[in-house]
RNA sequence: GCGCCCGUAGCUCAGCUGGAUAGAGCAACGGCCUUCUAAGCCGUCGGUCGCAGGUUCGAAUCCUGCCGGGUGCGCCA
């Protein structure tokens, strides 16, 4: 709708450089908001405000030449011009009922597929293998797989890129750890990697052989030695199955198909380097090799080195992301490649992204974004740390959330079985989590607040869970099939008139997930749909009443209200329930 | 020292590419269950958008400076 809306005005500018009324290489760009005020309509337009100057007019005379422009159309009912020279579209109620009817009939909604489908190719969650998952992985896990779900929804090919790390120098210490114990018994430690992480640091501080044999076991893992690359692999899957864990838990899609680990970039490492110095980049300095960009300073104004080989040979993660950045558009076939990784490796990726371009990993129209977020606090505005001031794993703040979930169930009146309550413990729990981190900016930082996530009022996952149960609820008592509601959408009550509104805003909403990568749009849309949704039902009787059409069209806006929240939960990687 | 991010109601947060009277939720206060799930709805109260300049017809939004907070800056990833 808004872009048919668009497509009408770029006409109407059109059609004024013909008449000269605007200079002829005058480029607009063709802004439409939805106005706070109902009064404005349901689209504005500042465009004579902005062609004003260069026209030399008066902006409401300007605006009433643009009205006059418009090809003839079934969309606008209405153009005013408001103020100091807006106009405010009101857009015609039988293309309203059009688009609700298409909606309904659409398996998808009557979302737009994109016109030019990208490749994209999404880097996220890439914890690293040495230890279990944490909070730390939550945002970017969390909010990159609903940015995978929606892109591929609007018709991208999505490529996840799941980068783990698993080459560090810390898994010498892993390994020579795993050494010590024997094989029953490491087995048994590992079910716990923290805990293993742990006992193996301290062996490592505490004994100076230890220290030797890990550095040992580094140069021989990474020479390529068998036996250590045999211990080293049987670290790895154990530490794969409970990142697995985790996102079966949590409802993400990555699989292990997805992994491309630090690892699998090795054999490229040595040529990322000859390629830098046969491009002339490569500058020895201090005994690293090193790439100095003039883009970045540091103190005295010098350049800031991007070390790409230590002194001693070795590769670092700068090497290894150039890699991947050329491994990523020339064999993925990437034409967008996204980061999901933490704000504070910004400047890191900033030069990644321009040695990339200028060493030419990466060629031609490409587009790089790392999409930062910020940190998790606790309620006390630190770094959210677990109560023995450690970091949280995510499998014991994932059990937590259940936990919690379950209690504040069991305080309500409810009809569930046990099982049942279970169930929606479980789905409450998680889904609350994961909902408070998508509903924030994603750039910012966030406070962790559990009864702020789970108390069922604002913008959280309980309430849009229950305005989704309302509707199943209605439906079960009707004993109607949500698909086969017959007859025609009716707007008589205002607020039916303002459900449907929202109901229309579902594909614009989408589309600007799509270009910001930013899914609290998202949870903002469906926040206020659930408002009118609840703001209708208790003003709108629906199977209580006696005219047969209307009820029929409340069915169909209830069953339309519902489809939309479980796809747009869905692409946020939440799943619904019937009952709760 | 330099770079990046941030500062909006008592609290947690929105505010999209500069638009019209800065919005939600919580908390506080007041209403609404003989009728589809009250985990709900309706209302009241609450703001010097960190401070000071500038650009503009118009600034929370853009620019400059300051104050306050976070984070990063050579061989970890």
């Amino acid at each position: 709708m808004k872009e048919a809306l668009q497509q009408l005005l770029t006409q109407a500018v059109e059609q004024l450089k013909v008449s000269q009324v605007i200079p002829a290489d005058s480029q607009p760009r063709i802004q439409l908001d939805r106005p706070r005020d109902k009064s404005h309509g349901d689209f504005a337009s500042n465009l004579a405000l902005m062609l004003a100057k260069t026209a030399k007019m008066n902006p409401r005379a300007l605006a009433e030449q643009l009205i006059a422009a418009l090809p003839a159309n079934d969309l606008i009912a209405k153009a005013d011009i408001a103020g100091p020279g807006f106009i405010n579209f009101t857009i015609s109620q039988q293309q309203l009922l059009g688009q609700l009817q298409a909606a309904y009939a659409s398996q998808r909604l009557n979302v737009e597929l994109s016109a030019e489908p990208d490749c994209v190719v999404i880097d996220y969650s890439s914890p690293n293998l040495a230890k279990e998952m944490h909070v730390g992985h939550l945002r970017s896990t969390i909010i990159g797989d609903a940015v995978s779900r929606t892109l591929e929804f609007l018709g991208h090919q999505v490529i996840r890129q799941n980068h783990v790390g698993d080459w560090g120098t810390q898994f010498g210490m892993l390994l020579a750890h795993m050494e010590e114990l024997d094989a029953s018994d490491s087995q048994w430690q590992l079910s716990n990697l923290e805990t293993f992480y742990k006992a193996a640091k301290k062996r490592f501080d505490e004994s100076e052989t230890f220290a030797d044999r890990a550095r040992q076991l580094v140069v021989s893992l990474q020479s390529g030695d068998q036996y250590c690359n045999q211990l080293w692999q049987q670290f790895i899957d154990i530490s794969l199955s409970h990142c697995q864990e985790v996102y079966d838990r949590l409802g993400v899609k990555l699989t292990r198909a997805d992994v491309m680990a630090e690892s699998a970039y090795n054999d490229k490492l040595a040529g990322v380097i000859e390629h830098l110095r046969e491009r002339g980049l490569l500058v020895e300095d201090q005994g690293a090799q090193c790439v100095f960009l003039d883009e970045f300073k540091g103190k005295d104004g010098e350049p800031l080195p991007v070390i790409v080989q230590k002194k001693g040979g070795g590769y670092l993660y700068a090497t290894t992301d150039l890699a991947a950045i050329e491994y990523r558009q020339k064999q993925l076939g990437g034409t967008r490649l996204l980061y999901f990784v933490d704000q504070r490796q910004s400047l890191h990726f900033q030069q990644i992204f321009t040695l990339a371009r200028k060493a030419g990993f990466v060629e031609g129209e490409l587009d790089i974004e790392h999409l930062a977020f910020g940190m998790v606090l606790g309620k006390d505005g630190k770094p959210f740390k677990s109560r023995d001031g450690g970091v949280t794993k995510l499998a014991d703040l994932l059990d937590e959330a259940q936990r919690r979930a379950l209690t504040l169930l069991q305080q309500k009146d409810n009809e569930l079985s046990p099982a049942q309550q279970q169930h929606v413990a479980e789905v409450v729990g998680i889904s609350s989590v994961k909902y408070a981190d998508l509903s924030k900016n994603r750039t910012s930082d966030y406070m962790f607040d559990w009864d702020t996530m789970l108390s069922f009022e604002g913008n959280t996952a309980p309430y849009l869970l229950y305005a989704f149960t309302r509707v199943r609820s209605v439906f079960e008592k009707a004993g109607i099939d949500m698909a086969e509601v017959p007859g025609e959408i009716i707007l008589e009550h205002e607020k039916e008139q303002a459900l449907a509104n929202q109901l229309v805003k579902f594909n614009e909403t989408l589309q600007s997930v799509a270009n910001k990568c930013m899914p609290h749009f998202l949870c903002g849309y469906l926040f206020d749909l659930a408002g009118a949704f609840s703001s209708f039902y208790e003003h709108c009787p629906i199977l209580n009443q006696d005219d047969a059409a209307l009820r029929n069209s409340r069915l169909k806006l209830s069953a339309l209200t519902a489809r939309t929240l479980q796809q747009g939960l869905a692409l946020l990687g939440i799943d619904t329930l019937e009952k709760m």
